[in-house]
Formats: C-alpha cells, structure tokens, sequence
DNA sequence: CAGCCTCGAGTTCT
DNA sequence: CTCGAGGCTG
C-alpha cells in the first residue's frame, strides 16, 4: 500500500507517480462499491481524504495527473449534501415557441441549415411534463447511476433516491448497450401533491408550492427512505450518452425504451409532416386540465436521429428540438395597497402589493409597477383586480385591471410629491420618467441604500456585511455613515453582544472589514453611490487620474471651471457633459468632501493601472451570457480584461465574442442573428487558457 | 439630428 | 432582464 503521510514536496517523482496510481484505483474501487453495490467500505471523511490526498499530488505533479485521474471523475460528496456529477453529454435547454409563426420559422431555420427546399419535416410530439430532468446511467444494463440536471454540465448524485422510483427499472429487459445513458422527466402527480401537502401540514412539514417543487424537493432528499415514501413517476425522453451510435428514428427510440421497462407518454405521437404540429397543439391544450399530471407545453422533435446529428447545437440548445409552450398562465388577484420604495439615488418606485395569488405555480405578492406613467396608463386604483402575468417566465407583470369588478368610488392612483420616507420634495425633472426624492443627505432611505450599495458586490464587498446586517446596524446607529464601517472593529464587544452575534462572528466580521482596508481606486469610486457612476465609468476615472489625489484635485478644479466639460473630464471617452455635472455637483457638497476625506483616511486607496497594453483579446468586445457553471461573472470579466477585452452586457455589431452559460436568452439568439461568434464557457476557458 | 450602442438602476421569488 | 437616458457616429 503506499505511503499516505509523507508529504507531498518531500515525495520523488517516481513515488507521486506510484501513489496516484494506486490512488486511481483504490478511488475507483470505493466509487464502485458505493454507485454500484450500495456498499460503501469507508467512511465519506476517509473517502474524502483519499481525494484531497490525490488532489495535493498533482498539484505538486502536474506533469504526472494521469488520464484516468479521480480529479476528472465524480466530485466529492460536499459535507452532508450530495455528490457532483459532471454529465458525458451536457444536459441541455431548448428554444421556445409561442405561437404557429414561431414554430413555422424554427422550421424554416432547420431546413434551410440541411439545404432543403419545399419538403416538410417529420417530427415527434411530446407532453413537456412539468418535473425535473434526470439522467440514469446503465451498465450492462444495470442502474449504477441517478444524477439531476443540475446547471446542464454538472449534477448532483442521486442514484440512491432514482433506486427507490418504480417507474425506473434497475435492470433493462431485453438485449442493452454496454454503457448507454437514459433521459427522463421525474414529476408528481397533482393529485399525490395534494395529498403530500395534506400530510404534510398534518405533521407540522412545511408546504410545496407545486407539483414541480415537491417532486424536486423529494428526489433531492439526503435520506433515500423518505424519497421511497414519496409518490414520484418518470417518463423517458431521450438518450444522452451511449457506446453505440444511435440510427434510425427518435420514435424507433421511444418504442426501445418502453421495451426496456420505461413508461413514455402515452399522448407522444409521431406527426408525419409539421403541418400536423398546430392540430397537435390545440389537441394536447384540450386535454391539458384532465391530465393528471402539470404539463407547460409540448417539445417537437425532429424525427430522423441522422438529422438530428448533421443540425446538432447552437449555444445551449439543439436546432432539432423546440418546446412550444403554452400562453403564459395568468391570475386575477386584488391590488391591496401601492408602496413607494426609495433607491440610493432617491428614485421613488412604485411597488404593487397584491392579495397573494398562485401565478404559474408561483406564490406572488409584490409586482412592480415601474414609475407614475405606468400607473396612469393602465389606470391602476387601490382595490382594483388586477390581471397578473409572469413575463419570460420570472417577473411578474400587471397586465390589465378589470374594470368591471372596480369598487365603487375608487380613486385615481395620487403618485406622492414628497418623499414617504423624509418628507422632502420629490421632483421629476422635464422629459424625465421618474420622480425623485430631494432630500438626499438627509434622507434616511437614501442613506441606508447608499451604505447597502457601498459594501456590495462590486464595491467593498466586505464579507459577512450585507445589506441585512447593514440595514439593522444603520436603524441602530452603529453605522451613520460609511466611514463608520471602519470604525467596527473597535466596538467588537459592543457587536458581540447583540443578539444572534457572538465573539467568533464579530470577530470574524472586524477580520472582513480590515481585510478590506486597501481598495483599488476604481472600486472606492464606485462604491460612493454618485448617479450615472457605475463600475464602468468609476474604472475609466480610476485609470484617468491614477490616484486617489489626483483625482480629487482634479474634480475640485471641476467644480471651479464649471462643470460645463472645459474641465480635464472632457478628454475622457465616454465621460459627457451629463456625467461631468454629475460629478461637479457631487464634489460642490462640503460635506461629501468631508465623508470621501474621512475614508481616505481610514483606507489605503491603492492607484489604478494605467490602461492599455497587449493581451491575446486586446481590443475585443465580449459578452457573457446565462449562467456560467465554473465561473462567477465577476471572475468570468477580470479573465477577459486581464486579455485586454472589454466585457459588455448586450450584444450588438461591434461584439466579437459571446460566451453563453446555461438557460442563455435573447442574447444569444441576438448574437445568432447578427453572426457573432458564440462559443461555450469550456470553449471560452480553453481560449483563456484556463481549461477545466 | 437620428439611430445605434452602452451604461446604470431597479426588481421577483425560492 | 428590461427600460430609460447619455454619449458617440454618420
């Protein structure tokens, strides 16, 4: 056995290279034992301790990492969650369809990508089933393993939980692949979900919202037993990854799997040309309340697999397959009230406060209402019943008020003209949609955003300090202003005192703010909340002037000159006259000057890089898009201007690169259209020289 | 001056 | 993600 407590710098070439071996395998036994017999033979803190152990050698190694590395296999199990599986084939998204016109042009974009002219194509229509997605993996026709989709590239490990459904077999009947991985919806039955809330309740369990989510909640359980005790189903849909090519038609396939012991929907039909598809529509919306099961819509999938293949991907989603999705679910609901919240900047919104209502299996109680005008145009009255929706499926929209069910004698909606919060005047500048609150350095809302803003993300970003914490401190007067913050540490006995705080965590928190003491000039700038200075324009001041000094000499001369650009602010690209007067009037409060004095006191505000230089992306435009499952976007933009790329968020003709994560929207379809180069986030970490 | 391109700001729910 | 508005370009 080989020597597991040396360490690893004082180990030779040749004896890393026999322990990782016989690391390999001795974590390959361990993962066979536990995925395939249910048999673990050490305990997951040893089992863990194998992988670190075979992690810190090839960090020393790297020449030695070997193909069959455990680091390129299943991850971990994370400490009392579930392990992560990276899939063979990312499990991916599909395009959507709203109506025939949609429908019609996905189909004219495949034909016209297989170079065919009038011929009609043949596809499978199938129930989108409202559930989660899971990949069961076979071997020799045995389950070894259940994962979740999880982001699409990475799942979580649930073969012990899939082991319990009954509607999936353990072993497949009849002739099998040596390796073949099967896709399936895993959903709940609306009258099982109905039954588990009852139970539930009974036993003081919290609620589910929907069928989805207590199908989801249930698969996703650490205790296998109690998935068992659940009533969940499967459907099978696809194959993802398997050892032999697959040929001939999709809906030879689904004849295969119902072979095999799976259940496939039984409305899934074979439309012999897209003509049928509209029929097949309306046939599967008529049906829709009477199913027993929740369904969003129906997946149309081209029939022919060798069509299949020459079509294959854009972005995330296949050019063979579209979800045409029911119209959004609407619900009528009571408007109970209209509260005014008020931004950093002092902007007044408007907020709905509604009778909580199910929209699309969602619980919705506040919608926004954007500004004043929106409120006018729709007429929108306290008391009203309102239409509600939720657009591209998350926000959620009042549509329309139905103006028969108005109470009698209410009022047009009266939008306040002075601030709820601090009283002062709220103005609304001329040609200009929102209306905002004057008060600025007095008003408490403004104040207490503007701290939240000043420790956020791209700001401070001082961990353990977010905006809960931030606002509880600020209505306790611990922090008034955020020089304060850096006073903390000083009154750590004071914050250990308080109530859900101890010694570790406020000194934990003192920790995180000194650790935040020295900060690039870009990221003060930014942090100080002055309208139309987000983190772009802050970055381009910061490398400007350099440094912190300079920068304030030159913004007081500003304020001399007048702000009327004859300043050196002029010369900057992208700064105009409207930021210049931004800036000028910032600068011309004493008492900002006072707070920015004081922090810079307090804080080390290191100088800003001069910009510039080469780099393999100098120059470029690129954009980031949907989620990105090994990257933070924070990280994913840092990587792209230490290349010399400038990242955006929208994707237009000047962009040269758009890199899409998963669930990918609009952009990508933009990016499409206007024949930007898309690539995937393995594809952008191999650009940048940072594989996997 | 019009039309694009970018940036900033605001928001829902689990 | 979406909207509004500033800034730049033709």
């Amino acid at each position: 056995m080989a020597p597991k407590t040396s360490p690893v710098d004082q180990l030779s070439e040749a004896e890393a290279a026999a322990e990782l071996a016989w690391l390999a395998a001795e974590i390959a036994r361990h993962d066979r034992a536990y995925h395939e017999r249910d048999a673990p033979e050490i305990s997951d803190a040893e089992y863990d301790a194998l992988r670190r152990r075979n992690a810190a050698i090839e960090a020393g190694f790297p020449a030695l990492v070997r193909p069959d590395s455990p680091a390129h296999r299943v991850g971990p199990a994370p400490a009392g969650g579930f392990a992560k599986v990276r899939h063979g084939v990312p499990m991916l998204s599909l395009d959507n369809a709203f109506d025939p016109a949609d429908f019609g042009e996905f189909c004219d974009r495949a034909r016209r990508f297989l170079g065919l002219k009038q011929e009609k194509l043949e596809f499978v229509g199938e129930p989108k089933i409202d559930g989660l997605s899971v990949s069961l993996t076979y071997q020799d026709g045995r389950l070894v393993r259940g994962a979740t989709r999880g982001d699409g590239l990475e799942g979580e490990d649930v073969t012990a939980n899939v082991r319990t459904l009954p509607t999936i077999p353990k072993h497949l009947k009849g002739h099998a692949p040596a390796r073949i991985e099967i896709r399936g919806e895993v959903f709940m039955t609306k009258a099982d979900f109905l039954a588990l809330n009852v139970a539930q309740e009974a036993a003081g369990q919290k609620l589910f919202a929907n069928p989805r989510n207590a199908a989801a909640g249930s698969l996703r359980q650490l205790d296998p037993r109690i998935t068992a005790a659940r009533p969940l189903s499967m459907f099978a849909y696809a194959m993802g990854e398997a050892s032999e090519l697959p040929a001939g038609t999709h809906w030879q396939w689904l004849a295969r799997l119902r072979e095999w012991g799976f259940a496939v929907n039984p409305l899934s039909d074979l439309l012999a040309s897209e003509d049928a598809a509209a029929g097949f529509q309306a046939g599967v919306a008529d049906r829709r309340a009477a199913l027993p099961y929740d369904i969003d819509g129906v997946v149309y999938k081209i029939n022919d697999l060798a069509l299949q293949r020459r079509l294959g991907f854009v972005g995330r989603a296949p050019r063979w397959a579209i979800a045409w999705k029911f119209p959004a679910e609407q619900a009528t609901t009571v408007l109970e009230g209209i509260d005014i919240q008020v931004g950093r900047t002092g902007a007044l919104t408007p907020v709905a406060r509604l009778t909580p209502v199910n929209v699309g299996g969602v619980l919705v109680r506040n919608a926004t209402l954007h500004n004043e005008d929106e409120i006018a145009r729709k007429d929108v009255r306290i008391g009203d019943t309102v239409v509600l929706q939720r657009a591209g499926d998350v926000i959620p929209q009042i549509v329309a008020v139905v103006a028969a069910d108005r109470p009698p004698g209410a009022q047009p909606y009266a939008f306040p003209d002075h601030c709820p919060v601090c009283g002062s005047l709220a103005i609304r500048p001329p040609g200009e949609v929102v209306r905002r609150c004057t008060g600025g350095l007095v008003c408490s809302a403004q104040i207490e955003e503007r701290l939240v803003h000043f420790v956020s993300r791209a700001a401070f970003d001082i961990e353990g300090l977010g905006d809960k914490t931030i606002r509880e401190f600020h209505a306790d007067r611990l922090i008034e202003g955020p020089a304060d913050i850096f006073r903390l540490p000083d009154r750590e006995a004071e914050i250990a005192a308080r109530e859900g705080w101890g010694e570790v965590s406020a000194r934990n928190l003192s920790a995180a703010i000194r650790a935040r003491r020295r900060i690039p000039l870009a990221r003060f700038i930014h942090a100080l909340g002055i309208r139309r200075i987000g983190e772009t324009n802050a970055k381009l001041l910061a490398r400007h002037y350099g440094s912190f000094a300079n920068w304030r000499t030159q913004m007081l001369a500003a304020v001399q000159i007048g702000a009327e650009a004859r300043s050196d602010l002029g010369n900057i690209v992208g700064i105009g006259p409207a930021i210049a007067e931004e800036l000028a009037e910032f600068f011309a409060e004493q008492r900002n000057i006072a707070t920015i004095d004081e922090l810079a006191g307090l804080l080390e505000i290191a100088d800003a890089e001069a910009a510039g230089g080469g780099g393999s992306l100098a120059g470029k435009v690129v954009v980031f898009t949907g989620t990105l499952a090994t990257l933070t976007r924070p990280e994913a933009k840092a990587m792209a201007e230490k290349l010399g790329a400038k990242v955006t968020d929208s994707v237009s003709k000047k962009t040269d690169l758009v890199v899409t994560g998963t669930d990918a929207g609009s952009k990508a379809r933009k990016a499409a259209e206007l024949g930007v180069r898309i690539i995937t986030e393995a594809e952008w970490r191999e650009l940048a020289g940072q594989p996997f």
